[in-house]
DNA sequence: CCTATGATGATCT
DNA sequence: GATCATCATAGGT
């Protein structure tokens, strides 16, 4: 177990906010995830708000549909998507119910449950690699549109939830452009991460791409 | 270290 | 039909 670590639970409070702020503030959190061979634990690095029917980058930019219809609803619970054929993101909802905001889990340092992650994670060459990137991380943890609206506030039964955990000093804090958005939304510096972290995700800026004929 | 590209299918226009 | 909040791999430096 790991010395000094708060789990108490984080409440819908905490994710009541505007999403600039609760992105940063997630940063250094314990993400839970209960799997039937145990819990995996992870110590949130790296994350990206998305601001709702106001963000260009965002799912839910152009209203609310049957996929992002999560965003729509209350805060803490898991808005999952399937993207490029292959993966799932996961984020969490914030701010008031009807903002339809959200912040996407980019990276995280597993501190329990890494032998758990193995077989779906046969590619990482060390453990830093394990949740290092969305898509990776979702992997790690076993999370698929199966969890998609499954309510992430500690819960008996909860198949996720988020523990205080260790924030790192507001000085830590990085901030800038987000990775593989484009458009307009491509300039908001709302990606965030731990500096120097070695679980943070390279940056990709956004590459458009053609697909053969 | 770096850059380039194929994989793969749901979603939206 | 185009796009996509990505990753693994191959090959060059």
């Amino acid at each position: 177990m790991i010395e000094g670590l708060d789990r108490t639970p984080l409440t819908r409070d905490f994710f009541d906010r505007p999403v600039l702020d609760v992105a940063p503030d997630l940063l250094g959190r314990t993400l839970v995830r209960a799997t039937p061979d145990g819990p995996i634990e992870l110590r949130l690095t790296e994350v990206e708000a998305y601001a709702g029917e106001i963000d260009p980058g965002s799912h839910a930019f152009r209203g609310r549909t049957a996929r992002n219809s999560v965003m729509f609803g209350p805060p803490g619970h898991a808005y999952v998507y399937f993207t490029y054929g292959m993966w799932h993101c996961l984020n969490l909802v914030c701010g008031p119910e009807g903002r339809a905001s959200g912040v996407l889990l980019r990276a995280g340092d597993i501190q329990v449950g890494a032998e758990l992650t193995r077989e779906r994670r046969n590619s990482a060459r060390n453990d830093k690699e394990l949740a290092k990137g969305p898509a990776r991380l979702a992997t790690a943890l076993d999370v698929d549109r199966a969890l998609n609206g499954t309510d992430a506030i500690a819960h008996p039964g909860a198949s996720l939830s988020v523990l205080h955990g260790t924030p790192p000093p507001r000085d830590q804090v990085r901030n800038g452009p987000r990775t593989g958005v484009g458009g307009d939304g491509a300039t908001h510096p709302w990606r965030f991460w731990i500096d120097g972290d070695p679980t943070v995700s390279p940056y990709r800026a956004h590459v458009p791409r053609r697909r053969a004929t």
